[in-house]
DNA sequence: CCGAATCCAACAAGATACTG
DNA sequence: CAGTATCTTGTTGGATTCGG
């Protein structure tokens, strides 16, 4: 009996840390998450948060809602309105933002000393 | 007094969400972190454990090095020796890894439930 | 207001060959 | 064994423009 958590990084859909690499690589999708975790936000609400273009936040969240990390809500209103929200399994990732806010302020101290 | 987690992407050492997403970004980060979690490492281990080639194992484990997160220590053997160890604040790093785990593996349910 | 389309710059990463 | 050097490729993200 082997130990085997994963050995390849080929195994999307198989390893959790495979697969949660692959989610998170790029530089927006911890951040977005982030944002939505503290409730529903519309496009633009998102777009002044964190910084990034109409362009690049458009792709990402897209890429996210076909990831089955987030829903998006049309409401048919004069401006047209678009709402962002988590999906079930995208609530569940709070576990790992309140982990990585942990750490990350933990590195920011880090960062304090060495300087 | 406003809530103010974080609100720019700019932010590198200031929030621990800005500052996480640019140490995980890219392919390997985790994945190398978790490998080591599990004790100290040699370079062509950690080459056949994750499937990753030479140069691009050896850029990455370099920059982890750079950024405080993993310490080499080479012995002067011959054959020649080099050992990856995390660094204390590399250690803290399970916090992060352990609900990656978890949330990685509840992704993967969520996915074969989708198929 | 939201976001799609296009084009392009920057960077990440793989293949291969070579060194102490 | 543990890298480095170089070249090439693939992927991301940004700027700009346009449409519903």
């Amino acid at each position: 009996m082997k130990k085997e958590t994963c050995q390849t990084a080929g195994e999307f859909g198989k390893c959790p840390f495979v697969t949660a690499q692959q989610l998170l690589k790029g530089k927006w999708v911890i951040l977005i998450m982030h944002e939505l975790n503290e409730g529903p936000k519309r496009f633009g609400e998102l777009r002044r948060s964190i910084d990034i273009t109409q362009a690049t936040l458009s792709s990402q969240l897209k890429k996210m809602e076909e990831e089955g990390l987030i829903l998006r809500t049309i409401y048919p209103e004069v401006p047209p309105r678009v709402e962002y929200t988590l999906t079930d399994i995208g609530k569940e990732f709070h576990i790992v933002l309140a982990s990585i806010e942990q750490w990350g302020n933990a590195y920011i101290e880090y960062l304090k000393k060495k300087a």
